[in-house]
DNA sequence: GTAATTTTAAAACGTTCGTTTAAAAAGGGT
DNA sequence: ACCCTTTTTAAACGAACGTTTTAAAATTAC
């Protein structure tokens, strides 16, 4: 079944980067096995189509993610006293970082890859995270509210929004961001270090005081 | 050299709309110039190339909100008191709706554009930004350090993309939002009042005080 | 070792893409 | 009316795309 390594794992690596470098679309089947060096067939042989390659590769990076994420949650849950937002939005830390080990840039490829399964038109993509990952989805939810109880749940559903917008975007333009950084600041930061800049802002805009609200 | 309605005009129209739902890769000169009525010769006569055709269509957007959002910032810098952060991000909201008067789903479309000229590899799009309204994003980090004295220049670097990203992502996936708020809400907001409603949290994250910053 | 199955390989399929060409149509100036 | 420029049109171009086909090679099972 496995020969030196995986004809479907290579491909699967191959198509992950040149998915978040280029995009779903900018990205041919062609290019995605020339790189693997694998042959050009061997991606409707083993995925059935391209848009099934799509699904296959999130899916990999999910299944790696969401476990860890909701053991972090359910054990923020189960505990007596109350948690900070802050020690919410740091549960993600761990299954984030864990990405990186799977793949090279790992994480940034995954949120990379969240956002494009927002805008790509991939709406198929939401509805496939929100039906096998509900539960997850329902634990960040409860942690959230157990931080903040206050909060409605419909000021929670569109902070929740904000703050994913805020994370994807940042992750998804990382390298540019950490250049610019480089050379206009002289400032070194990885990933893991941009990760644990954005989230104080994240819990920050979390915890807005409902004052101005109109409706 | 204007007939009905100008074919350069009629193209814009079609090619931005499609564009924002479609992205640039996945929305064909056949769609546009089939939706806009002309023929398919017309857009590389008019424009060149397709390349030159996404420039033109965010141009003209920019045409439009850049001045308008430039005079509300000089206005506001030129004021004796100090303004809050909240003001600093009013200041957006009228340029942003100036958008929805010059073509339907103006203000969607402009952001969803913004978002994709920053993922879609377009990176010569955020080139041309800094270069043609250098002057206005000065003029934005001028006022919001009026605003907030004590951000250093990298913090207000960093907390500047955050915020772009939760507006893109806010904007760009505003159908959908709205959408969901309505049926799991019968919450009915346009877009006037998703702008209004994520200005709050903006500002909130642009104020998050630095106690936990590592580096 | 041989047969059955799985995987790889090269080539071609039909479609769609952005662009170009060349001629017709429309417009403007005198 | 005429010429000259601008615009529109229909047709075709070559390239790149996802997918399918057919056969060879490799692997597994007995």
């Amino acid at each position: 079944m496995v020969s030196k390594l995986d004809t479907k794992t290579r491909i699967l690596d191959a198509a992950e980067s040149l998915f978040a470098e280029h995009g779903f679309s900018d990205t041919s089947l062609r290019l995605i096995t020339t790189r693997a060096s694998v042959n050009l067939a061997s991606v409707n042989y083993h995925f059935g189509s391209k848009k099934e390659l799509i699904q296959a590769v999130i899916a990999r990076h999910l299944e790696l993610f969401m476990p860890l994420l909701n053991e972090k949650l359910t054990a923020l849950c189960a505990q007596a006293e109350k948690p900070s937002l802050l020690d919410v939005f740091n549960s993600f830390v761990d299954p984030l970082l864990a990405l990186e080990k799977q793949s090279k840039n790992g994480t940034v490829i995954f949120m990379q890859l969240l956002g494009r399964s927002y805008t790509d038109e991939q709406g198929h993509l939401r509805w496939y995270t929100t039906t096998h990952y509900g539960e997850v989805l329902a634990n960040i939810t409860k942690a959230l509210l157990k931080a903040n109880p206050t909060l409605s749940s419909q000021e929670l559903f569109w902070r929740l929004h904000f703050t994913l917008g805020t994370a994807v975007f940042t992750m998804s333009s990382s390298g540019a961001l950490m250049d610019i950084a480089k050379t206009d600041f002289n400032q070194d930061i990885d990933v893991e270090g941009l990760i644990r800049k954005v989230i104080p802002y994240l819990a920050s805009g979390m915890d807005t005081s409902t004052e101005t609200t109109s409706m």
